[in-house]
DNA sequence: GATTAGCACTCGGAGCAGCGGAGTGCTAAT
DNA sequence: ATTAGCACTCCGCTGCTCCGAGTGCTAATC
């Protein structure tokens, strides 16, 4: 099974998967007969289909039908057969034109771009995942909002503002929260959110030997403050559009357990996981992505960075049959338009 | 059409109505014979049936088949025949066990409020809405976020925190930073942000005058920050829960409207728009509903006070044949709880 | 030897008839 | 006023045929 193909093999693999990327149905010989550059009979694709049927690459849902690729059959096209485009520029436009409106704050344009994206595949949903654990602080601050609440709000370079409101925290001056926000920031200089935590453990053994009973109460506070593992914020787009699949539009049970899982965030953070990691662009077809029991849906996304190091991902949500040298360049433009628009801040 | 029933007819279209919520198929006059308590025959039930059907409360999809409840007809039911009961206890217990362990901050309580509450009703998908601009502030603090940025950090009285970046602003000293806070606040005191933002706007004229840099400095960045008018927060629970739903699950098409219109913001706020004046419970039965096009589903939400004023609303959404008789008590205790909690913060 | 025309064969889906059942409305009896 | 009885309606299921798209194989052709 599966191995290497000659290149008229290739060229029928590329018109069988390419034709029903387009239709969504099953392909048959005389259809690519009349596609292909290359004159052959019906006949002849007949035998060559075959053998790709042999390879793994194809399968008939039923004799006398046409013919389906398989996973494998997508993946081949994918690694060796997909032209890889650029963006087109229409769309590039769009982008820079969004780029240019969306407002200063990093989750406001992370929104816009997923959006976008979203509505220039029509193919699958959109997902982006901010990893805010590992970015590097920018600041942290302390406020008193209420009698006895505090706000710890905190800034990362990216541009990223999340808080934590902590309860239960009577008497602290507004002199003690000022010297316990510069403690705090000389403590996070240039971390991320996760080293800070491990650091602020640390500090707590040694601080106790030392008396100074402010910073201790600043210790324990922010300990607490970023106890709960920061989560990892995670927006959905475009969820329709995955009804505007026949394949899924007609299986309602498949629908529905597509929708389930896209509410459940840690679902949506495995599938994109492998990308967070580095920037290059993964694409995970069917039983290849990384959660069990979904074995029609793909996953194209790209990592981008914030600031630094990786710590987003943007991935493109659809089903197996998805127009992949369409989605791929969009992908990979977009976590690149994140990339830079983060480093300019 | 419509008109007041008699005893009989009222017991006749509340069981047709009942019956039909459980099984989503028409109701047949034996079904209802023998079902009811008082004895009459499958005929006396059909003569009955036919006067409601007369008078506009039920219909028959075609001839010979059973009848099936009119909005009219739940209208009907909800207005005179169902039994109002309290939320059943287990459940009232789960409400409480939640509301003890969800951590401080007002969204994450909201948001834990419409999980549990999409959980329980099984049925539909719930939606909340929270106004930020009508709700009495408790503190603005100014932050500094970067060489050029600063950020405004929103606390209102009921817990909610918002933020708002700012870009551009170079050269304000932590000194001035300070100084502006207390002007903010002292500005601020008890209002709403709408409220300040008329406020500012005021003032800023006045401001002209007088000949304090800072002070003006500080209301043109304020005014800045609250000139986009502050989007209402909407959190959407539960989509999947409509595809358990015969009706929904049939007609893919109705499916996909509903769920694109769920990805507007704008056409939740309206569906909910209605309780966002008072906190009496409503309940909008197909084409009632604020929203054109949805003739098949009912929106039953409550408003909910943050502090002393409504701002927000708490909604159920499903389709017009769902267990009213569950659904009504169980978004009213939640909408309670939530007035009660904010209260006690 | 590779390609292709020809042909028999397979299988799914559309279309149609027939039937059974659930439900109705009407009439006549209680 | 209620109800038993009955004829009637209509939906949806089942089974049937027919059609077409597509295949694999074989024999002829380049």
């Amino acid at each position: 099974m599966t191995g290497a193909l000659d290149d008229r093999g290739a060229q029928v693999l590329r018109h069988v998967v390419e034709d029903y990327i387009e239709t969504a149905e099953p392909v048959g010989s005389r259809t690519i007969s009349k596609r292909m550059e290359q004159h052959l009979s019906p006949a002849t694709i007949r035998n060559i289909m075959a053998d790709l049927e042999e390879m793994g690459y194809l399968v008939q849902p039923h004799t006398s039908a046409g013919r389906v690729p398989t996973g494998a059959g997508f993946r081949y096209y994918v690694d060796y057969l997909l032209a890889r485009r650029r963006l087109a520029r229409p769309q590039r436009d769009q982008f820079q034109r969004m780029a240019g409106e969306a407002g200063g704050s990093a989750d406001e344009l992370v929104r816009q771009v997923s959006r976008l994206v979203s509505t220039l595949s029509r193919q699958a949903c959109v997902v982006v995942v901010a990893r805010l654990s590992s970015q590097p602080l920018r600041s942290l601050n302390l406020l008193r909002a209420g009698a006895d609440k505090v706000l710890l709000v905190i800034v990362t370079q990216g541009g990223w503002v999340e808080h934590r409101l902590i309860e239960g925290e009577t008497g602290l001056s507004g002199d003690d929260i000022g010297k316990i926000n510069a403690y705090l920031n000389e403590l996070a200089d240039g971390l991320s959110l996760h080293e800070l935590r491990g650091k602020i453990l640390r500090e707590m053994k040694q601080e106790k030997a030392r008396y100074d009973r402010l910073m201790q109460r600043a210790l324990q506070l922010s300990a607490r403050a970023l106890e709960e593992s920061s989560p990892t914020e995670v927006y959905v787009e475009g969820r329709a559009n995955i009804l505007e699949q026949p394949e899924f539009a007609e299986d309602v049970q498949k629908l529905k357990r597509i929708l389930r899982a896209f509410e459940e965030k840690s679902v949506i953070v495995r599938l994109l996981d492998r990308t967070l990691e580095g920037d290059a662009i993964q694409v995970s077809i069917g039983s290849e992505n990384p959660v069990e029991g979904f074995p029609d849906i793909s996953v194209v996304s790209s990592g981008y960075r914030l600031g630094e190091s990786v710590t987003g991902s943007i991935g493109l949500i659809g089903p197996v049959r998805m127009d992949y040298s369409r989605i791929i360049p969009l992908v990979e433009y977009s976590a690149r338009l994140l990339s830079s628009t983060f480093e300019h801040r």
